[in-house]
DNA sequence: TGCTAAGCGAGACGGTACGTCGCGTCTTCGG
DNA sequence: CCGAAGACGCGACGTACCGTCTCGCTTAGCA
């Protein structure tokens, strides 16, 4: 992989002759990828079709990318990247809940629903890709429900106890299964039953 | 797909000349294409490779499967099929959900990872593919645990008005993102965490 | 080869059980892979298209003739065997030779030109099929044009040493060249030709 | 057919972008396809065989030939190509036939065999590309001979009323049909028979 | 400013798998 | 029990895609 947390930017000993790689390219790439993915699924997307909407020459992706497999993992990655440090914080947890409900997550179900059926076959694939997928896809969206939940716990308004990585799963798992294995959209109501019915009274609080 | 699970007997109005179709190599064939998909992955896994498995030759195959992938598909229904009209039945909710633990589920888990990542890539491709695969996969192990919640209600066991196909889907849910997205063995303790953590408490239940 | 020159019928030592082959089927069959070998060449023609055009199922075919390459033989042998004990006997060798045109080696120059090219591709095969196909179909015709030659000799009319086996490849060599290489027609101005400024000459003789 | 031996030269606009088609390649790949066709024959050559010995990819191939059988005639046609303007002048037509008959036309029979064998195969499927083989490899042949006897004509050593267009054929008919219908090899003893016996005989010379 | 290394779009390259079709064999029925 | 119909194992065909390499060109940075 690249640079999927863009972190990197080790010093390099040769002193860069010729022309510079232009990364203002890349965002294109990655949408071009993105959309390809989600319209063809990762198994009829092609290199070519992406290197033929990004306007782009197919040793330029492979310059940057050394496989399919990565360049698919660094577009699912790039798309996430939105909601970084916007967590909410309504005094509530319930609250959180119900304001961390992304309207993208919800919008575009058979483009997720592809998108993610191209991360999920990748990942079988081999375990580094997994683990990079892992690192850049799933465990931000985990992380960012352990903080609510901590948050709660610390507020009192949760049991110091509760398994805060099994029930920090519960609504990633469900979202998916439902766009995965059902096809069906994840509404803004789908997402407040998982709440409500499902998370609340696991965390020990009665629902709303 | 073909129906190996249920035959629609539709009457044929021609009266089957030739010999007829072997399908008692059709076992054979699936195990093969399960064998090699379990040891390589969809994508790595190649239709000569089950055909050579299988000591068939492809256009066999491909007679009775149009493609790789309605193969696979047929190979993964075929898998599940086992446990049909076996359900526990130990008096308590509870019990029955643990005694429901299946050893299959949990072992294997590499193999089943690689199978159900397969599958879940192949249902994204095309919406006739996701239909049957739930139909052959999804919904009978869901359909299982609905019965037993109903039943448990039917006991007074649990309240009339609990969401049933939500809940339903919260051990299903759950253990896949488990297996293919976190890439986790779903051991016993998991699931009986999932039961006494998630499950029983949205059901009104309080922990064992 | 099963029958090449429909002679042997040897006897059978096993008292022949069951139903008896239908032989009568043979000239059917032969006349069919000679309309499709003639449409289509031999490369392209199928042992599927013959059986079909014939009413037959492919394992009859293969009953007689142990492959595609023995069934065309065959064919193309049958097809020849028209012209077997009655050489014209005219008095002189020029009036013998033009006697001998046969019109239908000149009609159906396309039909022809397919089938005496699917026999070459088929004798340089294998060694037998060659020696089949020649004792079947190019001696015949070379053993016709000996006598002839032969007669004139005995008659005084040609000399004693003349290269017989060579002239009397003469008009197949040139009238198959003419079809196969040069896909032209060989009409009776053709073989006149070939008789009054080739041939006789050769032989010593002024041309008409 | 590609156009291997005359380049047309016509102007194309499109500026040719992209990678340049490595037509060093060509002969290479032809040679394999020569030599596989003269062990194995037309239809026991493999285009996988071809490719492989010459290193290449399938689809190169595919990309220069659009079939096997192009592929084929564009090999038999380089093959030729060796002996253009260096026609013998001995000052007597017999001299020159003689001297015009050629090693390589004589030795490698089995091979040349199978190569001829092919090429009359695939003459015969289609129109074009008889008219493409004949191009290639018949015409040259007949051309120089035809100026041989011209040459003759011209010293006044044959008739003017000589039919040139058949005479020329004597030679490459009666060759070809040795070797391809009576699998005989074609030596010098053979070709000076067809000049003594034939061929000077018919244009109203005597025979050596 | 002019040189040079590296970037670029385009597309040919070596491989590998796909899905199709043909050959020659085997099996199932109807006559 | 023969014969049509057609499925079977095998293997070649021609296509498509991957990841690499080459082409002619453009774009920096160093001189």
């Amino acid at each position: 992989m690249t640079d999927t947390t863009l972190a990197d930017e080790d010093v390099d000993p040769t002193p860069k002759l010729g022309r510079k790689r232009d990364h203002s390219r890349d965002p294109e790439i990655l949408a071009a990828a993105l959309d390809i993915l989600a319209e063809k699924g990762y198994e009829r997307m092609t290199v070519d079709m992406v290197a033929a909407r990004a306007r782009a020459g197919k040793a330029t992706l492979y310059r940057r990318w050394s496989s399919k497999a990565e360049l698919v993992i660094d577009a699912v990655a790039c798309m996430k990247s939105s909601s970084h440090a916007d967590l909410p914080d309504t005094g509530s947890l319930r609250g959180d809940l119900v304001a961390n409900i992304k309207a993208p997550v919800m919008k575009d179900g058979e483009r997720k629903l592809r998108i993610m059926a191209g991360m999920v076959s990748l990942m079988s694939e081999s375990p580094e890709f997994a683990d990079a997928a892992r690192a850049a896809i799933v465990e931000p969206r985990a992380a960012a429900l352990r903080v609510l939940i901590q948050r709660a716990i610390d507020r009192g308004e949760v049991a110091r106890d509760v398994d805060l990585a099994l029930l920090s799963q519960v609504i990633p798992s469900m979202t998916a299964y439902r766009t995965l294995m059902l096809g069906r959209p994840v509404d803004r109501d789908f997402v407040i039953s998982l709440v409500d019915d499902v998370l609340l009274p696991a965390l020990g609080l009665r629902a709303g």
